[in-house]
DNA sequence: CCGATGCCGGTAATCGATTACGCACAATCT
DNA sequence: AGATTGTGCGTAATCGATTACCGGCATCGG
């Protein structure tokens, strides 16, 4: 009922009959000390069953076991397994993981970073809003060390893990292509987001290689939400006499959405209409048909920033790393010639 | 590159020519403070860009503006819906969550609840990974309110926020009674785990009721993932002679693996066999047939917990809530008459 | 045998905020 | 007028850990 006082390193040290340094020291491995004080200390530490204050230790070392994990909707599968790798290797270096959602929303992103600069984070991933109004300057000034995933960020020089996202357009693009597909539309994301722009422009390359051009009435913008790309979907596919013969859905939500809207319309995949998608999640390939998409290495870009964050912990100073994931087309059932 | 040093209290105390205790009498509203000093002060925050270290505001408040979100799987819709839910309460409120995934690992939950207490933080919500062995003493010692949700815990006596897992358990059963069906299989969580058990004994109920009983040999034990629940079910229908007619899968990801099992196994639903499912996540809708499932009302589960700790923050001695939500069933696809 | 060198471990400063306490001065009462 | 009450603000203690610095002791070389 009472709440009994925590225990603090100095009950540690009267229990062990040394002071508070002596504990300090042993317990992080600093500095040289008997070895039997040593096991003394260990031992009260024990019995008096003691957990450092965090708090404490991070104002006093000015820098906290914890990174944030920020990212732009915890509901998307894709960020979820970004997350679980990022904390998988956290868990190891026995840091914890703070989740930050911002919802798209540049001032939720704002708020987040403010907070693991004050807070001394001992890193931070970051999946952007925004490439232009993003900023991340506040890291690079505290040194707070900063992966960015995922999505681009104007002005940063730091490290960055992201998918070749040209790459990956001009994949789904050219399958549809070679299928014999030319009226294709595009569901992208705003037009700040750099995946969904650089997958686009993946979809132009290809299409000029044909001899083609992205016809902007194909080209529609949505906010990154299953409810709007269905809708869009469905609007397009409305007057059966001008619709689309394929559409490339450039990220998890807005696929799951085309899928639908394609489902709501009438139209069978894949006769009436190709579909393909990004994001390997696992509603795909239970769907009938399942689903052609292009898969993203999503747990090595996780793996991979935590791993240059604990690097960059042990040497600040490290030549920044810019990697370009490979993506991959996983042909399935929603594609077949025109 | 150098790294600014961080603006303290001290600071803005210069910049306006008062104290540090005025600051932060001004910057919390606390005590009175002559108004043209107060926006003095506030003007100096401005400033400087002044930002609280929160490690050294929790330090001497002995309190973090911080809630724990425990749960036992973040790739599981339910929990990421259950988080959402939290977390924008807690935006409102001005508090940071920490996202802790424990994998179904006591151990890893015990270590989050360690932290939880070492950081003071100002609430937990938590879903355990065993109504037997998971212990929150530590927070109620420590005066952190809490609040379980999704799953009981032995000897917990605190603020609990449940579905009414007997009655979700019965509801499916009594649908595919009514239907005809006879010969159900189970798919339960390990035994330790409260929402299963108590959707079992729903079952049992269901089963007496209609004179009845569960074969053990039908009942089958899972770690609650995809693949243990595909791999179960492929086995229960390997043989075409001795298969049970209906199945049901009782939490999200359990459902997945059933439906995946039963596309694996090349029965046709609903006419082969039925499958009733739980949690309404969205591809339950896109596959065909669509699943018949119970639904829980995830959201509010999640609103209604944060609501608790905000509570909780302002009067700690509150009589602690127990709710106990409604589940509903609804019909989809996967179910018809034997 | 004496001074130099190192090793151990304790004392106290420090991180950045909040807050108990008390002082100075003004307003009110007798 | 003198005593009392109250208001506003600053000084300094405090939260719990880490760590710079220093003193004491043992060891070693000359």
């Amino acid at each position: 009922m009472n709440g009994q006082r925590a225990v603090r390193i100095t009950d540690v040290a009267r229990e062990a009959g040394v002071s508070t340094a002596t504990v300090s020291r042993v317990l992080n491995g600093l500095g040289s000390v008997d070895p039997e004080l040593a096991a003394r200390v260990r031992r009260a530490a024990e019995v008096t069953r003691y957990v450092p204050n965090p708090n404490g230790r991070a104002l006093r070392r000015q820098r906290a076991d914890v990174w944030a994990a920020i990212v732009s909707d915890v509901q998307n599968p894709f960020f979820t397994s970004l997350v679980t790798a990022v904390e998988h290797v956290a868990v190891r270096s026995g840091i914890s993981v703070m989740l930050c959602n911002t919802d798209e929303q540049l001032d939720r992103e704002r708020s987040y970073l403010t907070t693991a600069v004050a807070q001394r984070m001992a890193g931070v991933v970051v999946s952007v809003t925004s490439e232009a109004t993003s900023d991340l300057s506040a890291l690079l000034a505290a040194q707070v060390p900063t992966v960015v995933v995922d999505r681009r960020v104007h002005d940063f020089t730091g490290d960055t893990i992201l998918l070749d996202n040209v790459e990956a357009g001009r994949l789904a693009t050219e399958h549809l292509l070679e299928l014999g597909h030319r009226d294709i539309m595009c569901l992208a994301g705003p037009s700040g987001v750099s995946t969904t722009e650089d997958r686009l422009q993946g979809v132009r390359q290809a299409l000029t290689g044909a001899g083609l051009t992205l016809d902007p009435a194909r080209m529609v913008r949505t906010d990154l939400k299953i409810d709007d790309a269905e809708a869009a979907v469905r609007a397009a596919l409305a007057d059966p006499r001008n619709h689309p013969d394929a559409i490339f859905a450039m990220n998890g939500p807005l696929t799951t959405g085309a899928y639908r809207g394609v489902q709501a319309s009438g139209l069978r995949m894949p006769d009436e209409i190709s579909l393909v998608g990004v994001d390997d999640d696992r509603w795909t390939q239970m769907v009938s048909p399942a689903v052609t998409l292009v898969a993203q290495p999503v747990e090595e870009m996780g793996t991979r920033a935590a791993e240059r964050l604990v690097a960059l912990a042990a040497d600040p100073a490290s030549e920044p790393v810019h990697l370009l994931l490979p993506p991959h087309l996983l042909v399935r059932g929603t594609t077949s010639a025109a």
